[in-house]
DNA sequence: GATGAATGAGCGTTCATTCAT
DNA sequence: TATGAATGAACGCTCATTCAT
């Protein structure tokens, strides 16, 4: 390749460094020593350290949503639906283990601009809500309130994933995989 | 005349100013001027802004582990049990909103040392996995990996302490906490 | 002893840790600390940590010229005299090898105040200057200027008690400790 | 315009502070505003105050020993060689009053890193130890342990010139400059 | 676009000293 | 006489950001 893309270099090595010593122990000087460009260049391409942030969060939510919508399926049956996306949502973040521990760190963390999150956050978890409102009607979940469901959705897709990112071997496990998926159906499923 | 005790001063300063702003964008002077203190005796009181964290982080938990133990009965009958302890552990958070705050914010940030975090987590999570055992030997729960469970219950009560002190109106009406509850017990629960 | 003696037990441990760390390394926390007593006591006996460390200074200072006045002899053969001054000017360094090393640091540092360090040496070379003065007019000694002779031999005092603090073992040797005197005394002789 | 070169004028200003006031009543601030740089510039050029400290001294010794070689004469009369470099010696003293000032107070302080010390005695001396085995050889000097000459050598030549520089009118007297000389000089002579 | 020396406000921390007990 | 919690000015150092080249 002849274009060295210093920009991208940049938000990779970003990404690397925040995972792995956080935001505020991050200096811009070290993302842009590593990244083998000049200080400067960094504020070239981010006008400053939380816009390099924000922009970093907003792309990856944007993989990780792209990555989403490419695995949906309509085939007429609700749970093997949900299945299927409960499954492409843990296996996008087991193959993308930087970026998803990036989302378990800094989602709820004031290092990104409030607006920025909540934008992230109501994207992302759009296609559980319609999904859910779904299952609602057909009979299938329970009429429990859309926003606490959608919350414990959350809740549970950060949980699962935090387990198996830490047992990544438990991932091949069939009952594994399948114990994480009925805890997720089960809890939102009709009486 | 009573006690200045400034070590208290400095720790709910702490406390709040943590929360509202972040940990490295609070200044240990901020905290000391807010607390009333010469920033000398902050640093008389903790070695580091890091173990004035630790410390916080620690005094909290026993707070909230011990709320949790005063609260529990065993009546005998498993799911009475633990509904009792999920509102339990609920209602601190809602009488402890600044306390829980600091909780969704930190148990999973490298601001607080790993060792302290892990800590904290397995003695809070200890009760909540006695009592899974008991559930799957009674033939009550489902028999999923008891790690498993133990952080998809942990994500569950994050996330619900997220809804109820978002919407803390929510916290008076039935139907949310009881569907709160639901969606916590029946994840578990036997097929 | 039921008297503790909390003063001398301050000067000991300042002595001891201004030489192994120097003046500024030491706070008078720690000084305090592991003399076995509280900060504030420090400073009921010595108004500042300056005064502190002028205190000592003269203290040993004072040691060392008593221990040189009382092997004062006056023999009528002034090299014989002169070598024994020598010898025994030395042999204090060794026996008090703490208490030189405090001398090789702090006669030239700025870490004393210079009417301190000038009044310490004027006194201590006061008899060196008496005794060349002697020998000038025997016609033993060289005329050189009675300044620069003693600068000289301040010099070669310390430098031969650097020596012999750093090889030990070189004090026990004829062949030194003879090769050291003639260094001194040859250095001033009449051609 | 010439190059600002700040650098240097931190030096500069370093060297002169550092002697007049010492080492730890220096403050980095004190320093970069007097050199007229921000303090993040002083920081930018050296790592820390220690390391600042360290490149002055050996920057000064590699001076003073440039300046050595480059008067070494070699006429086959050792005595004239060595008045020769005494008085090189001393007029650089006498031209670098500053630094000569600086050595006589860092030359054995704890302020400067103790291997940087050594390297830069030796360094130094080495000249000295070369020319004396030399004389030894030839007969001309005594045969005294070549450290202990070293040694007395470095504390007459401190004495010598801490004379000069506090009397500098002397330094035009022939009678003064001879006899400091001398003074060397007859120390190390063969009976 | 790319560079990196320069900036200076701000940080966490230290420590000689005080004083109520 | 002895204590040690409290003080706050001062320190060494960091780092996001700027700008002349």
């Amino acid at each position: 390749m002849s274009k060295p893309d210093k920009k991208q270099a940049i938000l990779d090595t970003a990404l690397t460094l925040f995972v792995s010593q956080g935001f505020y122990a991050t200096s811009t000087a070290s993302i842009a020593k590593q990244a083998g460009v000049a200080t400067g260049t960094l504020f070239h391409h981010f006008p400053s350290k939380g816009d390099l942030m924000n922009h970093l969060f907003l792309a990856i939510k944007q993989e990780f949503a792209d990555a989403i919508w490419a695995s949906i399926q309509d085939s007429g049956d609700l749970k093997s639906d949900a299945k299927h996306l409960w499954h492409s949502a843990i296996k996008w973040a087991m193959d993308n283990p930087l970026k998803q521990e990036f989302f378990q760190q800094y989602s709820m963390s004031p290092s990104i601009a409030i607006e920025i999150r909540e934008q992230a956050m109501n994207s992302i978890l759009g296609f559980m809500g319609a999904l859910m409102q779904k299952g609602q009607a057909l009979g299938l979940l329970a009429d429990y309130p859309l926003n606490l469901m959608q919350d414990n959705c959350h809740g549970q897709y950060l949980a699962a994933t935090r387990y198996f990112l830490d047992n990544p071997e438990k991932w091949q496990d069939e009952q594994h995989t399948q114990a994480s998926f009925n805890l997720f159906w089960n809890a939102m499923v009709k009486g």
